[in-house]
DNA sequence: GATGAAATATAAATGAC
DNA sequence: GTCATTTATATTTCATC
């Protein structure tokens, strides 16, 4: 666990809205010169605290209309059966996200599809088959706002 | 919708999984030069299909060591209802997405906390108090696997 | 329309303090 | 931490297919 202080988290929320802002400018908000902005942001890498930078995707622009959240229930369980439903999941291109929790159900997936019946065409021919899948839920996402989360 | 060909799908592939890389290196893989990459990335952007970069954090590193999704069921509802809860649960720190769906449950929440202790802290002061809150489930995050999705 | 080569602008990275 | 500098990358220009 790392040691930040109010400066080190301005920078993780400023960054984590907009990755593209440079060092300098994000520096000049803050006071502090180009160099410094950098090394901290390194600091940040190096620790490990910054696990990388990835793109925000517009899937309604790539056609992709529709997500569904699942919540999976296995119908057996045990090492091997875990393993062969994440192996089998992952392999499907649609499945965008794969969360092993604990609860009411197993996995919880995040599934994207051109419209509904694309998807429906994904849940019988793909979900449905996953070995060892047993209940299944649905929730279709309408709308989705992100936040930065707490940062120390 | 935007029509990409072959290689807009291949720079959106690797840029997804790493948003760090530089328009000449990914281009040497594409066999593109770097001008060629960076304007197809733009015209990307320009279209709205990329529409961001977001840094990936560590929040065990922070000193967050525990996720749990919440699926929430409003009591009350209509338009006052829904911009009321909206309101106040992107008030809440600790609530790293919130997702309005369609379905068993009418929101899921993200919810990130230090530890058990912290998370039952949250859920009794902040979550059961939220305007129009109902029947809550709850799902602890184990592990998690994000994949770029389709892309066309 | 697309590209690549070359030139320029900007930001990243380093060194000295 | 700053400032000055070097190095790398992003961005524009232009000729070409």
């Amino acid at each position: 666990m790392m040691e930040l202080d109010e400066i080190d988290r301005k920078i993780l929320r400023a960054l984590a809205e907009d990755a593209t802002q440079n060092a300098g400018a994000l520096g000049r908000c803050l006071g502090l010169s180009q160099p410094a902005t950098w090394r901290r942001i390194k600091r940040l890498q190096d620790s490990g605290v910054i696990t990388g930078r990835k793109l925000d995707l517009d899937y309604e622009k790539l056609g992709f209309g529709v997500t569904v959240f699942l919540g999976v229930k296995l119908a057996t369980k045990g090492r091997v059966s875990l393993e062969d439903f994440e192996r089998a999941v992952t392999a499907i291109p649609e499945v965008q996200t794969v969360e092993h929790v604990l609860g009411l159900f197993d996995y919880r997936l995040r599934v994207t599809a051109r419209d509904i019946a694309d998807f429906e065409r994904v849940l019988r021919r793909r979900i449905m088959t996953l070995p060892g899948i047993g209940d299944v839920e649905a929730n279709v996402l309408l709308s989705e706002e992100r936040r930065p989360g707490p940062l120390g």
